[in-house]
DNA sequence: CAAGAAGTAAACTATTAAGTTTACTTTTAA
DNA sequence: TTAAAAGTAAACTTAATAGTTTACTTCTTG
């Protein structure tokens, strides 16, 4: 690898670290070019500006954001374990550090200023990709009963989200601190109390 | 009403919205004492600094929250009609351009120093002030069958909040394009389905 | 109504941080 | 192996903005 593109790397992953760790705003570039053990010029000959750096950082992020494979339904098995599996895989990346990182990042910026938010939330990310033509299929096959897939596919997210992201995010919980089983395993319940077939 | 008193609020004022529509860092303070038709040297009579002033503003919006009223668990009336109350209420919170404007610029805050969030994290608000205790009578009235009263109480608002609250805080909806009737529906009769009594 | 409390405009200071320049050294690829 | 591409440290420019000072005016209250 070469040196220049060592020390991209290196500037990528500096700035990933500050802007996560003090916002965007509270990080400087000459701490970014310290942490990242090159001097200015060259972070400047890497990125035009600041916020070329910041839009690099976001793409690279939601680049490495390892999206799981899509669940495809089946018949063969009950619809209980495979919602089950779609919220274990939904959780583990809603928790992720990466995806953390991304979110605290993009929603400090977001807050700020609204016209990033759609770019970012345009995106479809996790179950959310397939989820409802999944829940069409549960029902075609007579294993559930949903009047509106996308709102109950939202129904089923949000849940997840509100109780293992959003405190996270906020700082209110730790990844560690959550009864993830529990979570999970509720939210199939409440879901399926209200939307498996008779 | 003294002068002096009138400055002060006209400065609270235009400082809150401001700091609501940039972000705290993106507020000047010749801006906020040209907003507020003072001079700079009034506002630092008023707030020592900015820091002072921030403060302020998030304890006044605090106070001016209209917090509804506890709605106690009667026995008399049905349990979906006292739930989708009790969701009403706690939309039409979740909803107000008090509620949003505190959570939009203490989340900014938040989301930077996650020495705020305990703070504010702290304070109860809306129907979680009373919601486990009403869920707890409707156990021991046998209207409902709840396992894990906190957990459940969390589910609901929850779930209203991943529907009202996010959404606008962030900036993908407006409250006015919210289905909040059907919001409300839903989340009662999901809520009933899974923790109605039989 | 007079003293002092509070208001005003405008210039000033100090600091921070983005981005540039300079003079020089190291890597890289034809 | 040598030219050009990319690296370096450090001093510099520029702009923004928190907070202060000054010299003066207007409220307010005993």
């Amino acid at each position: 690898m070469k040196l220049s593109d060592k020390k991209r790397v290196n500037i990528l992953d500096a700035a990933e670290q500050l802007f996560f760790e003090n916002g965007v705003e509270h990080t400087t570039m000459d701490q970014i070019a310290k942490a990242a053990q090159a001097s200015k010029r060259t972070v400047y000959n890497h990125f035009t500006t600041k916020d070329a750096l910041f839009e690099a950082i976001i793409i690279r992020m939601v680049e490495h954001l390892n999206q799981d494979d899509e669940l495809r339904f089946s018949n063969e098995i009950a619809i209980d374990i495979q919602l089950t599996k779609i919220a274990q895989q939904e959780v583990s990346l809603l928790n992720s550090v990466h995806f953390l990182r991304i979110a605290k990042i993009a929603f400090m910026q977001m807050l700020q200023q609204p016209a990033l938010a759609e770019d970012i939330a345009s995106n479809q990310f996790g179950c959310m990709r397939y989820l409802e033509s999944f829940l069409r299929q549960g029902v075609a096959n007579n294993k559930l009963q949903i009047e509106d897939i996308e709102f109950a596919a939202k129904q089923f997210v949000y849940q997840l989200k509100s109780f293992v992201f959003y405190p996270v995010l906020f700082g209110f919980e730790t990844p560690d601190s959550l009864p993830i089983t529990k979570i999970i395993e509720q939210t199939v319940a409440t879901f399926l109390s209200r939307y498996q077939a008779e």
